[in-house]
This record gives structure tokens, sequence and C-alpha cells, in this order.
RNA sequence: GCGAAAGUAGCUCAGUUGGUAGAGCAUAACCUUGCCAAGGUUAGGGUCGCGGGUUCGAGUCCCGUCUUUCGCUCCA
């Protein structure tokens, strides 16, 4: 583990050395948990991007995509549940080291004292059944009184400071309280907190009343917004898919482990829509055609499991995730959910509109089901960072570092270069570029040794190396240096082009996960 | 958020009890070689994370802060 530890930050540093992926704002000390992508960086993601769209959108023509906007009508995180799930006021005991949620607390006081008056009450009676004493009657009777006055007290102020969103307020209601952590028994605690997940700005001039906007915790809600628009103008029948690329933004509590958990993400989300009842077969269906298409990169089938999930959320019936083994253990990368009707039917009641499906078949209308698979880009580049990662031992006892990246996904697709810088070879190298820059990422390097620019390109995963050497201003062929293997093959100009595409085109891959 | 550790050149790191900032690799130019990196010559690049304090003098000591890593916690 501390050595695979230790290739994790290889790949951390590894990915700013060679421009993949930069620190947000580092000239300005960083921005906690936001990562920028570099020039590497940028032509990977892409490439998983389009690896993603196009098996769902070229491959299904049952699937159709959008691009909803990042900024929603807030009623859209209410109807979601977002808003209530995540407004918390917690609070954290110092010497447990526990955090609480600070209402809770206080409700669970208050309940104490509940008790507390109830079982007096009940001794009460049950002495005074028996001998009746009206001095101890009185006294009971104020001090019970008393309390109960006290316990309303705090439930006024703790009220009001709920409405408020009063969080010093809240904490000095414990404080006030004197309540103690359940496991420490101290009474030491930190200011109450408000954790919203979502990020919110204000929209429009704050002259005429600003509305609150949040920014998108998940790209999911503006599908299913538009749900009943892409069904009607696509015409399209259920079941049927509607998938989406984009940015959402989290406030993590805790964001950590590079560019595995962000503040603003990147998702891939599939929300596909069928009729009740049969949630559980596409559930299935989709399980089975999502690994498919991790695997189908072959970096071997033991690197990803199913985990289900034991505990559902509010708004599922079934869900599993696929992990994939990153250097720090098996991780999700995506999520494939069965959320039932839950989305539509809070949509359908928070907008008053009707989000039905007229089912020809059954001559009835429904709402419909919903199965999610939900992918992070982010986390995707990340296993793929971590699979191709390769630090290789080579005879002679030298190493090389090299990126084993799937053809179809690496930044560059070839390198073009002039053995020497003199004879003619740039300018033969430069036509050749001229050719095939309209079909693939080329990169020209003629600086240091041939050697030397092998290693570089191999640290950028750069598949494929063409070398001009002088034989190829005699007969028009040039060599191909693998990357995985180091093996050259000598081949005519001409047919760099299928040469090439052949093993880097993503049609190839696509062709591989539609058998 | 709590605790611990760290932050010096693009990367990996040295820097002694406080005394003018270093190495290797990388980058750029020129020369040389020419099919699996690290020959030669030269150059650029650091207000030592940031801000205070102590001191004649701080990369070094103290305080604060930011960032990163690890552990807890959190992750409907």
């Amino acid at each position: 583990m501390a050595q695979q530890e230790d290739i994790f930050k290889k790949i951390v540093s590894h990915s700013k050395e060679y421009g993949f992926v930069f620190q947000s704002s580092e000239i300005y000390d960083g921005l906690g948990a936001v990562y920028d992508y570099g020039q590497m960086g940028v032509q990977l993601k892409n490439n998983i991007k389009k690896y993603w769209w196009d098996s769902m959108v070229l491959l299904h023509e049952n699937v159709v995509g959008i691009d909803s906007a990042i900024f929603m009508h807030p009623t859209i995180w209410k109807a979601s549940g977002h808003v209530d799930a995540f407004n918390d006021p917690l609070i954290d005991n110092k010497d447990s080291k526990k955090r609480y949620r600070a209402d809770v607390l206080i409700e669970e006081h208050l309940a104490k004292i509940d008790d507390k008056i109830n079982k007096e009450v009940e001794k009460a009676a049950k002495r005074f059944g028996e001998a009746f004493d009206e001095v101890q009657f009185r006294e009971t009777n104020a001090r019970v009184l008393e309390n109960q006055a006290k316990r309303n007290q705090i439930h006024t102020r703790f009220a009001q400071a709920l409405n408020d969103s009063n969080l010093d307020d809240l904490r000095n209601i414990i404080i006030d309280c004197e309540i103690a952590c359940p496991i420490s028994g101290t009474r030491n605690w930190t200011e109450v907190r408000q954790f919203n997940l979502m990020f919110s700005t204000e929209m429009g001039s704050t002259s005429d009343g600003a509305m609150k906007v949040y920014l998108r915790p998940e790209t999911a809600q503006g599908i299913f917004v538009n749900y009943l628009n892409v069904q009607k103008t696509g015409r399209m029948k259920i079941p049927f898919g509607i998938a989406q690329i984009g940015k959402a933004f989290r406030n993590e509590i805790v964001a950590r482990q590079f560019i595995f958990r962000m503040r603003e993400f990147e998702q891939m989300e599939l929300q596909f829509f069928v009729a009740p009842g049969e949630e559980m077969k596409w559930f299935e269906e989709w399980k089975s055609i999502r690994m498919n298409w991790h695997q189908a990169l072959g970096f071997g089938a033991h690197k990803y499991r199913f985990h289900d999930h034991e505990k559902l959320a509010h708004y599922a019936n079934a869900a599993t995730d696929i992990e994939y083994e990153m250097p720090f253990g098996f991780k999700e990368v995506e999520g494939i959910h069965s959320r039932t009707d839950f989305d539509l039917a809070q949509h359908e009641q928070f907008s008053g509109k009707k989000l039905q499906y007229f089912d020809p078949e059954l001559g009835k209308s429904y709402t419909p089901y919903v199965v999610e698979t939900s992918i992070g880009v982010d986390r995707m580049f990340l296993s793929v960072m971590s699979a191709s990662y390769c630090e290789e031992m080579l005879e002679g006892g030298e190493s090389r570092v090299v990126l084993k990246l799937p053809a179809a996904l690496a930044p560059v697709k070839l390198a073009v270069l002039p053995l020497v810088k003199k004879d003619g070879l740039p300018e033969k190298a430069r036509e050749i570029i001229d050719n095939l820059k309209f079909d693939f990422a080329c990169q020209y390097d003629e600086k240091d040794s041939i050697g030397k620019r092998y290693r570089r390109q191999d640290a950028i995963g750069t598949p494929f190396c063409v070398t001009i050497d002088h034989q190829s201003l005699e007969d028009n062929t040039v060599t191909i240096r693998h990357r995985d293997t180091m093996e050259q093959e000598r081949v005519s100009i001409d047919s760099l082009e299928r040469v090439i595409s052949e093993k880097t085109d993503m049609k190839y891959l696509l062709k591989e996960i539609a058998k």
C-alpha cells in the first residue's frame, strides 16, 4: 500500500510536469480542491468525453444528448430534495472530535427535559394518590411549571434561531443549556457552521430584489426538467434516454485526493426513461453496458467491480457503483441508479405541470421511471492516468516512464521526428505533418537525440513516433516506432494515415463495445 | 472541521549552532553524435508559500495564515 501511495504521488507529479493537471490559481497559493487541466490534460479529457458521448448518442438510436444551463430555477432544488438535504447546521465537539447536527442536539435536550417533567408528574401523581400533602403538591406543581416555562423558553428561542438561521444563537442555546457531548462528556464546542452543499449566487440586479440561484450540484435535474421537451420535439418513444456532459459544483466539507473529489467537477450522465415495472430490467441492462464500456479500454477486468448500495437514497429503489482500483483503493467512478419516478413526480408536484407520457402500446399515460448512469469525468481521467502510468525497466539497467494510454484517448497521436535536423529531413517531417494534421493531433520535435525524443513522447503517452531518416528522402518510407513495445517498422509515407487511424480512431473502440 | 507532517528553480531534493541561495534532472541557444534519454559550451529561471515578530542580520527561531499530504470525520 505504501508503494501504491508512492505511485499515486508520482502520478500527481507527472500530471503537473507534463501539462495534464495544474492546481487552480497556483500563483495565488491555490484554491482548495479546484484543479485546471493543462495542454495535455484537456486533450485526454476531451477524448474521454467523446468516447462516452459517442458510445451513448451514436450507438443508441433511442439516446439523444442535450446541454442544459448550469443556472436553473431555484425551486428545482427544492423539488429534488437538495435544499433540505444539505442545509444542516453542524457543530463539532473538540474533545471527542465528533460532529453533530446542532438542531438535533437541542431537540434531544428538549426531549430530555420533557421526559424529566413527565416523570416528575407521574411520580407525583402516584405519591399524592397514596397520601395527599398540599405543601408538597404546591412545591411540585411550582417546580413542574417552572421547568415547563424554561423548556418553552428554550423551545421558542430554538425555533426563532432556526427560522432566522442564526447559527450563533444555536450555539448559545447549546452553551446555555450546558449540553455535553455524549461521547466525551465535555462542552468544548466549535462554532456552529452551516454546511450547504450547494454554491449559491444572486441573479438579477440587487435593487429590485435579486433571486438566490444555485450552481447545480448535479446535471441530472437539467435532463428531468427538459424530458418532455425532448420527448415531444424528438418524437421519442419510451424507452429512451437523454445524455448530458457538464459541470457540477459541490461545496464539499472535505475535498481531497487530487482530482478525485473536487468542488467543481464534470459529470457524464444518462437518464433513461422506462415504463414503470420495467426499471429493474433496464437497470441490469445498463449495468452491463456501462461495465463493458469501461472494460473495452483494456485495463483488465480485475480492476473493476460493482459495489451495490445497501442503504438506498430516498429516490432510488436500486443502486450500484462501478468501482475502479485506484492507487489508493477501489473507488467509485460511476453510479448506476434506478431512480423510480421520484424526480419527475417531484417536478410535477412543484411545477404543477404534468410530465406524463402517453404510451400507445399500453394505451395509457404514466410518469416514467428513470434509470440513471452517472460517471465523473475527472474520476475517469484519474483512473485512466492510474492505469496507464508505468515505470519500466529496460535492458541494460535503464528505465523509462511511459503512459500506456489507450491510443484512442491519447492526447497526441503521433510525433514526427527527423533523425537529424539537417540534410532536408526537417522539411520532409514538416511536409508529413502538414498532411496528417487534419486527422491527428501531431507533434514535431527535432531537439536532442532520437532516443531522448522517444522518451519524451512516452511520458505523454503518444502511441506512435514517425522517424524520418535519409532513406525517407530516397524511397518515401519512414519508420513507425510503437510506444508499448518500442519496436519499429518501416512503412511508406502514403500508408501512414491508414496505419495510424487503424489504431487511434475512436470508431474502433466503439466497434469493440458495440459487439 | 480536528490532529499530525510538509511547503526552497518546471521536477526531485540539499542547505550545519541564524551570517550574501545550491545540486541533479528539466528548459533555451550553438556545436557534436545520429534509431531508444542524460557529450561540450553558454544562458534563462527562486523576494526560500504568504504576512507579522525576535535579531545588527531569518530559508533557518517564534506567532498567524494559505496550500498540500496522511489519519479521523463527512460524502442523501
